[in-house]
RNA sequence: GGGCGCGUAGCUCAGUGGUAGAGCACACCCUUCACACGGGUGGGGUCGCAAGUUCAAUCCUUGCCGCGCCCA
C-alpha cells in the first residue's frame, strides 16, 4: 500500500535512515557470483582529512556510476579507504605536540608511531563518516588502509622487486629539501612562486695577478642568493665569450671564505645575462650541480654549507668564518641570516657592486641589489624556501616505468577523458625526471633496506632475508648478493654471526603506496580471487590535480607489477572554485562545506547540483541558488508522488511498459524509453551534466507538467474504468522508471519515494535498470504533441490579450484535420482542462470579433464578442504575421540561390522547404485572422 | 618562453556547419482539489574582435584582445 507523504520534503529525516539501511543490508555490493564485474577503486583521502566540496564531487561522480552499473546487474565494487599521509598527517600530530609544548623528538620512534596510530584510530574515520552523508555506496565491508598489513606487504615487496631490477636505487645528488619538515620531497611537490628578490653583483678578485683583457682585476658575478657563495666551487663563463677567454683556467679568491676556484667554460652561462660570468654553487643549485659535475667535480666532493634546518653549517674544506655558522641562509622572522651578513661583509670590503636606479624626479639612488622577481621554490607542505640539498636518498628509475602507461595511452588501452588530458600526459611522463621516493619521517612504510657496518645495503620484504643476504653476501663475495632470491640462498649460510644490520630509517613518498591502490586493495601480491575478478579496474575518477601524483604513478606500478593497465578509463574532473570563481583555500576564508550545503539542502541537491555542472573539462563555480533548485526538484518529484499516491497510482510490478491504448499513455512509454536511450548515451559518454538535465527535464517538463495534468481527467472520471485502471498502471510504471533512473543521481529522496509507493520486492538501490518494450504509435504521440501544441498557442493568446486563464471558452474549428477530429473527440475532457476550450465545434465560427490559434496545421477561431479587445488581437497577429513573413523571405531567399539548392545536403534544401511551405500558409491564417477581425 | 582551456541572455552554464538553449534572476498573470521549494505566459543574446574556408559559421582555419591553469 502507498503511505502518506508530508507536502514538504524534509531531506534530514530520511537520508541517514536509508543510508543505514542500505549498509546494513549490504546492499552496497550485494553477492552477484555470476555477474559481469564493474569496479572503481576510490582516491583514498588523508585519513587526517575531512570532506571538502572537491572530495563531494569526486565522491558523487563515482556513486553515480557506481550506482548505475549496479542497477544494471553488474557485480558493482567500490574499493574504499584512506591513506596513511606521511607528512600530512605526522605534521598534525606533532602540531598536537606543539600545542601541549612537547615535541617528536622527545620520543622514540616507536612511541612516535604508537601516537600516530592511536591518533588515526581516535580520529581517523571522520572523512569516512562524512562520505556516507553524501550517500556514497562504497563497499565498507572491505575498508582498507595503505598502513594495514597486506598493504604494507605489497609495498614491501614493490620496493624489492623494483629493486632488484634495478630500477629503485640509492644516490647521491641534489634533492628538494624542505627544511622546515626536514624531509626530501619529490619535484611534484614543490610549488614555484613568483617572489619580489633582489639581484646582487660582486667583485670576484682574479688571483694571482690575472687580469681580463680590459685590464679589470675582478670577475663581476651577479646571483639571486648571495650566502651559497659560501659554498662557491667555481666561477662559470661562456666559451665564446670573449672577455673572459683569456682566464678561463685561472682563479679567483673567493671572498670571505679565501677560497681559489677555477674558471671554467659552460654554456650554462648566458653572456646577455648580466656580467656573463655566474658563480657556481654545485652543492645548492640544480644548475650548478649540473655545472659542476661537467667542471669534472664529484658530488661526493661538491661543498654542502647548510644543515637540515638550512643554517649554516661548516663546509669540508673549513673556510667558512665562525661568524656564519649556525645563521639561517637569510633572513627569517626579523632575524637577519647569512645572506644579509655576507652582503654587509662584501659591501665593507668594496667587493658589492651597488645597483644604480632613478627615482621619478630623475636622482639617482643606490641600492645594494637590484630588484627582481624570482621564481622560488616552494614546499607544497610545509611552506617555506626548498633547499637544493646534496643527501643520499632512494630514487625510482621512472622514465623506464613510463614507457608501458605511454603506450597504453598512445594506442588507447587506456582512455583519458576528456581527451585534452593526453597532451599534458605525454608531455609530463616524456619529460619525467628521477622519482625521490624517500622521506626523512617516522610515519609511513620503512624503506626495506639494511646497511652493514661497511654501509653495503641488503634490500629485503624482511629482516631475516636481509640478513640471509648480508651472510651471503659475506660468504660468496658476491657484490650484488640482492640480485638473487633471498629463498634460493645457501641454508648453511643462515644463522648466528658477528654481521649487525642497522635498517634505513626513513619511509617511502606516500604516493608510492597509493600507486599500488588498483590491485593491493584486492589482495595482491596473492591472487585472489577478488584481484582475478576486479583487477584491472573499469575506470578511475579523479581530480586533474593528482593526474602527475597519483593517476600516473598507479600506471606506472600497475603496468610494471601486473602487466595490465589499472584501468581502461581514467575520467578527469575539475575544481570546485567559490562563486567569484577564485580557488577555495581556508586562508581566504571562501571555503564552502559540503555538510553545510547538505543540511541546508539535502545530500540529494548537492549531488544533483554536481552532476548537472559536471561538463567535461571544466570547473565547477560554486552557486547555491543552483543547489537550492535542485532542492525545488526534489520536492516536485515528492509532490508528483503525493499526488500519484492519493489516486491509487502505486508502484509498478513489471520492468516492461505495461499495455497502452490510450495515446496519452501510449506517449509518456514513448517518453520513457527516449529519455532511457538519452541517458545511456550520456553516461556511456561520461556527460554527467548530460544525464542529469535528461532525467531532470523528463521528470519536470514532460512526467509532471504534461502527463500528470494530461490524466487528471482519466482518474477523475469512472473509477473503475478500463481507462482509469490502464492509467493507474502506465503511471506507476513511468513514476518507477523516473525514480531507478534518479537513483543514481538523488539516492535518498528516490529510495523513500519508492517504498512509499507500496510494497516492493527489493530496495530502490537493486532495481533493475529500465528496458521499456512498448509499443508506441506515431498516431498516439502526435495526438498528444497536438493537444500540447492547442494548450500552449491557448495559453499564449489568453495572456497576450489579458484574458482570465482559467475562463473556458468555446472554440470553432472550420476545417479540421483527421488528427484534429480524433483527438477532440476522443480528449475532449483534456483539451477542457489544460486548454480551457470547450465545447468545440467542427463549424464556421459565428461572426463577429474572435481570437485565433493554432495547433499543427488546424485554425481554432474563438468567439470573444464584447471581451476581446480588437486592438490587442490585432496587434497580436500582426506580430506573428511579421515574424512568419521574415522567416519565409529567408528561407526564400536561400532557395533561390542556385548554389545552396545545389550544394547543400539534400535533408537541409528539404528542411527549408517545409519550413517555408509552413510559414507561407501560417502567413495565410494570420492574415485571414485579420481579416475578420476587419 | 612552451602547453592547455575559457570568453554564448543580467548571473551560472549547455550546444550544433543550416541562422541559438537550460537553471536562476526579471516582468506580467494565477491563493485551479500534488506541489508558491508551485502553475502559466513573456522580455532579453550583432554566440570576445577581425580576416579566411563554405551555398551557409556561434560552431572549421588564422591572427588579435581579455581571463585562467599547468610546465620551464
Amino acid at each position: 500500500m502507498t503511505r502518506e507523504l508530508d507536502k514538504t520534503f524534509d531531506p534530514a529525516s530520511i537520508e541517514a535512515k536509508w543510508y543505514d539501511h542500505w549498509e546494513k543490508g549490504n546492499l552496497f555490493r550485494p553477492e552477484r557470483p555470476d555477474a559481469e564485474p564493474f569496479t572503481i577503486v576510490n582516491p583514498p583521502p588523508n585519513v587526517t582529512g575531512s570532506l571538502h566540496i572537491g572530495h563531494a564531487l569526486d565522491n558523487t561522480l563515482q556513486d553515480i556510476v557506481i550506482r548505475y552499473e549496479r542497477m544494471r546487474g553488474k557485480d558493482a565494487l567500490w574499493v574504499v579507504g584512506t591513506d596513511h599521509a606521511g607528512i600530512a598527517t605526522q605534521m598534525v600530530v606533532e602540531r598536537q605536540m606543539e600545542e601541549r609544548q612537547d615535541k617528536r623528538t622527545n620520543y622514540s620512534r616507536e612511541e612516535f608511531v604508537d601516537k600516530v596510530w592511536e591518533w588515526k584510530e581516535e580520529s581517523g574515520g571522520t572523512i569516512t563518516r562524512q562520505l556516507r552523508r553524501l550517500g556514497c555506496s562504497m563497499d565498507w565491508s572491505r575498508e582498507q588502509f595503505t598502513m594495514d598489513e597486506h598493504f604494507t606487504r605489497a609495498v614491501l615487496k614493490v620496493f624489492v622487486d623494483l629493486f632488484n631490477e634495478g630500477l629503485i636505487y640509492r644516490d647521491k645528488r641534489l634533492v628538494n629539501w624542505d627544511p622546515k619538515l626536514r624531509t626530501a620531497i619529490s619535484d611534484l611537490e614543490v610549488e614555484t612562486q613568483n617572489v619580489a628578490g633582489g639581484f646582487w653583483h660582486f667583485k670576484y678578485p682574479l688571483a694571482d695577478g690575472v687580469k681580463l683583457d680590459n685590464g679589470q682585476d675582478y670577475i663581476e658575478v651577479a646571483t639571486t642568493r648571495p650566502e651559497t657563495m659560501l659554498a662557491d666551487m667555481a666561477v662559470a663563463v661562456h666559451p665564446t665569450d670573449d672577455r673572459y677567454k683569456s682566464v678561463v683556467g685561472k682563479e679567483v679568491v673567493l671572498p670571505i671564505t679565501g677560497r681559489r676556484v677555477k674558471i671554467v667554460p659552460d654554456e650554462h652561462a648566458d653572456p646577455e645575462l648580466g656580467s656573463g660570468a655566474v658563480k657556481i654553487t654545485p652543492g645548492h643549485d640544480f644548475n650548478d650541480f649540473e655545472v659542476g659535475k661537467r667542471a669534472g667535480i664529484a658530488a661526493s666532493d661538491m661543498l654542502n654549507m647548510l644543515d637540515a634546518d638550512a643554517n649554516v653549517c661548516q663546509t669540508s674544506d673549513g673556510l667558512v668564518p665562525e661568524e656564519y655558522l649556525g645563521l639561517h641562509r637569510f633572513k627569517r622572522d626579523g632575524t637577519d641570516g647569512a645572506r644579509e651578513l655576507v652582503v654587509q661583509r662584501l659591501k665593507e670590503q668594496g667587493l658589492l657592486i651597488p645597483h644604480i636606479a632613478k627615482t621619478k624626479k630623475g636622482e639617482e639612488v643606490e641600492h645594494d641589489a637590484e630588484p627582481r622577481t624570482i621564481a622560488t621554490p616552494f614546499g607544497d607542505r610545509g611552506g617555506v624556501v626548498i633547499e637544493p640539498w646534496l643527501t643520499d636518498q632512494w630514487y625510482v628509475n621512472a622514465e623506464e616505468l613510463a614507457k608501458a602507461p605511454i603506450e597504453a595511452v598512445k594506442n588507447g588501452d587506456i582512455e583519458i577523458v576528456p581527451k585534452t588530458w593526453e597532451k599534458t600526459f605525454f608531455n609530463w611522463m616524456e619529460n619525467i625526471q628521477p622519482w625521490c621516493v624517500s622521506r626523512q619521517l617516522w610515519w609511513g612504510h620503512r624503506i626495506p633496506a639494511w646497511y652493514d657496518a661497511d654501509g653495503q645495503v641488503f634490500v629485503a620484504e624482511t629482516e631475516e632475508e636481509a640478513y640471509a643476504l648480508a651472510r651471503h653476501s659475506r660468504a660468496g663475495g658476491n657484490p650484488e648478493p640482492q640480485s638473487s632470491d633471498p629463498a634460493a640462498l645457501d641454508p648453511r649460510l643462515r644463522g648466528d654471526d658477528e654481521i649487525k644490520l642497522e635498517r634505513d630509517p626513513d619511509v617511502l613518498d606516500t604516493w608510492f603506496s597509493s600507486a599500488l591502490w588498483p590491485f593491493a586493495t584486492l589482495g595482491w601480491p596473492e591472487e585472489t580471487e577478488l584481484l582475478k575478478k576486479h583487477y584491472p579496474n573499469d575506470l578511475l575518477v579523479s581530480g586533474f590535480d593528482i593526474l602527475f601524483f597519483w593517476d600516473a604513478r598507479m600506471m606506472m606500478q600497475g603496468m610494471k607489477m601486473t602487466g595490465q593497465v589499472p584501468w581502461p578509463r581514467l575520467y578527469l574532473h575539475g575544481l570546485v572554485r567559490a562563486a567569484d570563481g577564485s580557488k577555495m583555500s581556508k586562508s581566504k576564508g571562501n571555503v564552502v562545506d559540503p555538510l553545510i550545503l547538505i543540511d541546508q539542502y539535502g545530500a540529494d541537491a548537492l549531488r544533483f547540483f554536481m552532476a548537472a555542472m559536471e561538463s567535461q573539462g571544466r570547473d565547477i563555480k560554486m552557486d547555491e541558488k543552483r543547489v537550492e533548485g535542485y532542492r525545488n526538484f526534489a520536492t516536485k518529484l515528492w509532490n508528483a508522488t503525493r499526488f500519484c499516491a492519493s489516486n491509487g497510482i502505486g508502484g509498478s510490478s513489471t520492468i516492461a511498459a505495461p499495455a497502452a491504448k490510450l495515446a496519452v499513455n501510449q506517449w509518456i512509454i514513448g517518453e520513457v524509453q527516449q529519455t532511457v536511450e538519452t541517458l545511456d548515451k550520456a553516461m556511456a559518454d561520461l556527460r554527467f551534466d548530460a544525464a542529469a538535465n535528461t532525467i531532470y527535464h523528463f521528470t519536470w517538463d514532460r512526467f509532471c507538467d504534461w502527463y500528470l495534468e494530461l490524466i487528471k481527467p482519466v482518474l477523475q472520471g469512472e473509477e473503475d474504468s478500463e481507462a482509469a485502471a490502464e492509467t493507474r498502471e502506465v503511471a506507476g510504471w513511468a513514476l518507477d522508471q523516473i525514480l531507478v533512473m534518479l537513483h543514481p543521481f538523488m539516492p535518498f529522496v528516490t529510495e523513500e519515494l519508492w517504498n512509499a509507493q507500496g510494497e516492493r520486492q527489493y530496495e530502490l538501490i537493486l532495481a533493475k535498470w529500465p528496458e521499456p518494450k512498448g509499443s508506441v504509435s506515431k498516431q498516439a504521440t502526435d495526438a498528444i504533441d497536438w493537444v500540447i501544441a492547442l494548450t500552449t498557442a491557448t495559453r499564449g493568446a489568453r495572456n497576450e490579450l489579458g484574458i482570465s486563464p482559467g475562463e473556458k471558452l468555446p472554440a470553432y474549428c472550420p476545417a479540421p484535420s483527421d488528427l484534429a477530429k480524433r483527438v477532440v473527440e476522443r480528449s475532449a475532457a483534456a483539451i477542457e482542462r489544460l486548454a480551457r476550450l470547450t465545447p468545440v465545434e467542427f463549424a464556421e465560427a459565428p461572426a463577429g470579433a474572435a481570437m485565433q490559434v493554432v495547433a499543427g496545421e488546424d485554425v481554432f477561431i474563438i468567439p470573444l464578442e464584447g471581451v476581446i479587445d480588437i486592438a490587442a488581437e490585432k496587434a497580436r497577429l500582426e506580430k506573428a504575421l511579421a515574424a512568419s513573413e521574415k522567416e519565409a523571405k529567408s528561407l526564400e531567399g536561400r532557395l533561390g540561390n542556385p548554389n545552396f539548392v545545389e550544394r547543400a545536403k539534400p535533408e537541409a534544401v528539404e528542411k527549408a522547404r517545409e519550413d517555408h511551405a509552413h510559414h507561407t500558409a501560417e502567413i495565410e491564417r494570420l492574415k485571414a485572422a485579420l481579416a475578420r477581425l476587419g
